[in-house]
DNA sequence: GTTGCGTCCTGGACGC
DNA sequence: TGCGTCCAGGACGCAA
């Protein structure tokens, strides 16, 4: 499923090919998640961006084309109209030069939004986005200040995009066991808490060096599968000995998100 | 304001 | 083979 590198690939994809480009008809499924792809109709794309997973397209009357790929979503640019064959199509939109912007997404979990820029009243998530994890200002200091005001697990803070931007189920695994931070635990110390943030930018950087997760759905801007399930370490590997300790890794559901972890090299602590 | 849980959604895996 | 059930998960809504 999308997370911050899978996004970030897209985006750097369609980046190139996107900006500038006008739009001059759309469509899109009737549910209410899409149908604002068709309010971009003649507006012109003068950026592709990413905040966390959200794609955020400035356009040039000073809205935003704000797409979430949610679990299955996909975006590609074809110069192949033939979209109408596919169910799981929820939106297109034509451009300029004769190519389509292809919305797929199996288990419509993901959404597509034009508003003013910077004004997400209607998206919570976005509104109280976290820092992006490679910017400047997301350190150890930063993410303690923000795990330690609630006293949920610290999965579960990490997973609501608040203490930082971008990081899903996934890579929230890969980075708890790279830093040996029990996922469960619902304090943390300020040591802890650095090494935790170097461990969401390592875990992040190697799904962006590899094109990405591809567990089943996800694909990038050119139909391409990424590699990154290859170098996990943790993630979806219940049962399996630990590459560190050998001791096996052990499965649980915690919040409704199924988890990974090493009972020796990640013990609860808080 | 925070927390916990249900809902959305559908293909694939699995058991019978 | 066919059917029913369960699972996966990000964001959001709602009740407590």
């Amino acid at each position: 499923m999308p997370e911050l590198p899978e996004v970030d690939t897209i985006r750097s994809q369609l980046a190139p090919v996107l900006t500038g480009r006008q739009l001059v008809a759309s469509w899109s499924h009737p549910s209410a998640k899409f149908t604002d792809a068709v309010e971009a109709v003649g507006t012109t794309i003068d950026a592709v961006g990413r905040r966390g997973k959200y794609l955020i397209n400035p356009l040039d009357d000073g809205r935003e084309l704000i797409v979430h790929l949610g679990m299955t979503g996909s975006l590609r640019v074809t110069a192949d109209p033939a979209t109408d064959d596919d169910p799981y199509v929820r939106a297109w939109w034509d451009l300029d030069d004769g190519n389509r912007l292809v919305f797929r997404d199996v288990r419509r979990f993901g959404r597509i939004a034009v508003l003013e820029a910077g004004r997400y009243d209607g998206m919570p998530t976005l509104a109280s986005l976290g820092p992006d994890p490679f910017d400047p200002s997301f350190d150890g200091d930063a993410l303690w200040s923000g795990l330690r005001s609630s006293g949920r697990h610290l999965k579960t803070q990490l997973l609501s995009q608040r203490p930082v931007a971008g990081v899903g189920n996934i890579y929230a695994d890969e980075a708890f066991w790279l830093a040996g931070v029990n996922p469960a635990d619902r304090r943390i110390t300020r040591p802890r808490a650095a090494a935790l943030a170097d461990a969401i930018r390592t875990a992040l950087r190697s799904g962006l060096d590899h094109g990405g997760t591809t567990l089943r759905d996800y694909v990038d801007a050119d139909g391409r599968s990424g590699d990154n399930q290859h170098h996990l370490h943790c993630y979806g590997r219940g049962g399996e000995p630990c590459e560190r300790c050998a001791t096996p890794l052990r499965r649980r559901v915690l919040d409704a998100r199924t988890t990974t972890w090493c009972p020796v090299c990640q013990p609860r602590r808080g």
